[in-house]
DNA sequence: GCGACAG
DNA sequence: ATCTTGTCGC
């Protein structure tokens, strides 16, 4: 099932505020094991969404799905979620392996109302989320960690995430939590799904390139 | 008016 | 995000 959205930045912005104050920052989940990541390629007005399921303890792919769909919303900065959270939801709804913990491709709170389009699909769908970016937003500040390569996200005076740079040849990536997640746990269960193969988490690696290859497909 | 801006 | 081949580097 799948909630109205606003449609409009007005109603967007007051909803995103809505969606603040429900955020749970803490670990609200009994297991790990199941993680599963979101990502959406474009053509032209075509959304083309893949959803990567994966174990960790077996390190092995549980299920994939794609789904197409119409763009209803353009990108705006800021507003991510009116573009991409909606075609989220009508892919969890055909996935049959839930995760324990999703990894949505965005940051989580780590945005200027705190409800990024992790958080935001962490909410509605009601499953613990983080947001993992390739991008910072322009207005974080960053503060060093006694950890090599790990710098703490803030906006303003507040902690909102990670920026963490595993390999030296890749830029950093932004790790927030979206919903139902520690800082923590958030940088950790991010952390153990690196590789020195790719720049991004095993299955959001994965789901990026199954949206591409799923794209190629139609005409 | 111009450039910047999660994807 | 997308338009795009080979190419440099780990």
């Amino acid at each position: 099932m799948i909630p109205k959205f606003p449609t409009t930045i007005v109603e967007a912005k007051i909803y995103q505020e809505g969606i603040a104050k429900k955020i749970i920052l803490s670990d609200s989940f009994l297991k790990s094991s199941i993680v599963g990541a979101f990502d959406i390629a474009y053509k032209e007005n075509t959304a083309f969404a893949a959803g990567v399921i994966y174990d960790c303890s077996t390190k092995s792919v549980i299920e994939e799905k794609v789904i197409s769909d119409r763009v209803e919303f353009p990108y705006v900065p800021n507003y991510l979620f009116l573009r991409e959270v909606p075609h989220f939801l009508t892919l969890l709804d055909r996935i049959v392996n839930i995760p324990d913990i999703m990894i949505i491709d965005g940051h989580g709170i780590a945005h200027p109302r705190t409800a990024g389009s992790a958080s935001i699909f962490g909410i509605i769908a009601n499953i613990p989320s983080i947001g993992v970016a390739k991008k910072p937003m322009k207005f974080f500040s960053y503060k060093e960690t006694n950890q090599d390569n790990l710098d703490e996200v803030y906006l303003n005076q507040n902690r909102v995430g990670f920026r963490y740079k595993f390999e030296k040849k890749w830029n950093p990536i932004y790790i927030s939590p979206g919903h139902k997640i520690s800082f923590e746990s958030s940088y950790n269960i991010t952390k153990g799904l690196l590789t020195s193969k790719h720049k991004l988490p095993i299955p959001q690696q994965l789901a990026h390139l199954l949206a591409a290859k799923y794209k190629k497909t139609i005409i």
